[in-house]
DNA sequence: TATATATATCCCCCAAAGGGTGTATCTTTT
DNA sequence: AAAAGATACACCCTTTGGGGGATATATATA
């Protein structure tokens, strides 16, 4: 039987290191390689690719969504799990959105590892409880959605632009901005900036 | 000789995993046990103390900082060096105030983190490069240091409480709020509740 | 096609934010 | 003991924010 070839990128060398030892007495598990950047990855499995890809989210120079789409896009017989000290909802769904098969934290154990790479190399999906707790958990609040004109204000007030700003600088009028600020505002159930940038901040936004 | 004990508190398994794995082949220091929460440190090191912890500066019920300043005020014998994935001078600050002897990035090298082990158990101090600059450039750049009453006010600004608000809360009258709150922003050099808010976020303050 | 949603515009109104300047008392540092 | 900073308070005034409600048009989506 074949063993499943694992490759791992990870900004930070004691991750690597870890799940190296955590998978080295698994017989049917191989690691390959590892990377601390996208480009290196990338770099790598151009002339060989893993099975599985182990894969951060947050990296110097690309974050886990992109290069998982990237790498999705190129070689589709590549599974991605993504890796991630946060356990948000935004990272999820986009390494989700964006062809990750499965969804570990850091804080996960030998077996949880094994397990997510075995389901992963046969095809399947692998989230942990605690992603698959916070999926569920979001579908059921019904995320309230901002259209692309109300993140594209609360992206220009996060920069601390006025509503006056913001206008002349996408060429609306003040009313027009200020409604939407409102209806920003209404949707997310918040009653003034600070905690508007709170929000925007913790979810992800900007 | 001696080895040097070394206990680690980090709640990310693969952290864990990767140190224990780095040091397995230093034949002078001892991995003598390790922790996945601030509490579970406390109670282990009430029956034996390393001579150094390598301590994660977030974690599920304590933060790093408080518990540095616990264990060094119960075992002032047992060495610390902060361990984060960011490399914010707020943290480097926070932990060398409250008596940590070193702080390493989670990417560091195994040569680095013996280095920073082997310096912190002789009782000097080890500070990563990229921390160090970190240091120097804050302290080149001339912080600006809010009071203890301002802090308060900013902490209540984020937590969305609006000025008369605080007053009440604080059994202030508005106009003192209102003083606090402008020199927080001449001192930041802020010029609204937006920026102000991400300052907060970004620095840590909240 | 009908209906819903996104987008853009206006109005009123008042509360809150923010810029300036001044003063008094207490505490900390020199 | 003098200087410096923190804390508390006041008054000025203008801009911005935020709570309503209303209207019109384009663009999705049922």
């Amino acid at each position: 039987m074949k063993k499943i070839t694992v490759f791992i990128v990870d900004d930070h060398y004691m991750v690597i290191e870890g799940i190296r030892t955590l998978l080295q007495d698994e017989k049917d598990i191989e690691l390959i390689g590892h990377a601390s950047n996208a480009n290196s990855c990338l770099a790598f499995i151009k002339n060989k690719q893993p099975d599985v890809i182990l894969m951060d989210i947050s990296m110097p120079d690309k974050s886990g969504v992109e290069l998982c789409k990237e790498v999705r896009e190129m070689y589709p017989a590549v599974f991605v799990i993504g890796l991630s000290t946060f356990n948000q909802f935004t990272y999820i769904d986009k390494m989700m959105e964006n062809g990750a098969s499965g969804y570990l934290l850091k804080n996960a154990d030998k077996e949880e590892i094994v397990a997510a790479i075995q389901e992963v190399a046969k095809g399947k999906t692998y989230l942990s409880d605690e992603a698959a707790n916070t999926l569920k958990n979001v579908a059921h609040e019904a995320s309230p959605v901002l259209t692309r004109r109300e993140n594209e204000i609360l992206r220009l007030i996060a920069d601390g632009l006025t509503n006056p700003a913001i206008a002349e600088k996408l060429f609306l009028s003040l009313s027009t901005v200020d409604t939407h600020r409102k209806s920003l505002m209404r949707k997310l159930n918040i009653k003034n900036t600070a905690l508007l940038i709170r929000y925007a901040i913790e979810h992800k936004l900007i």
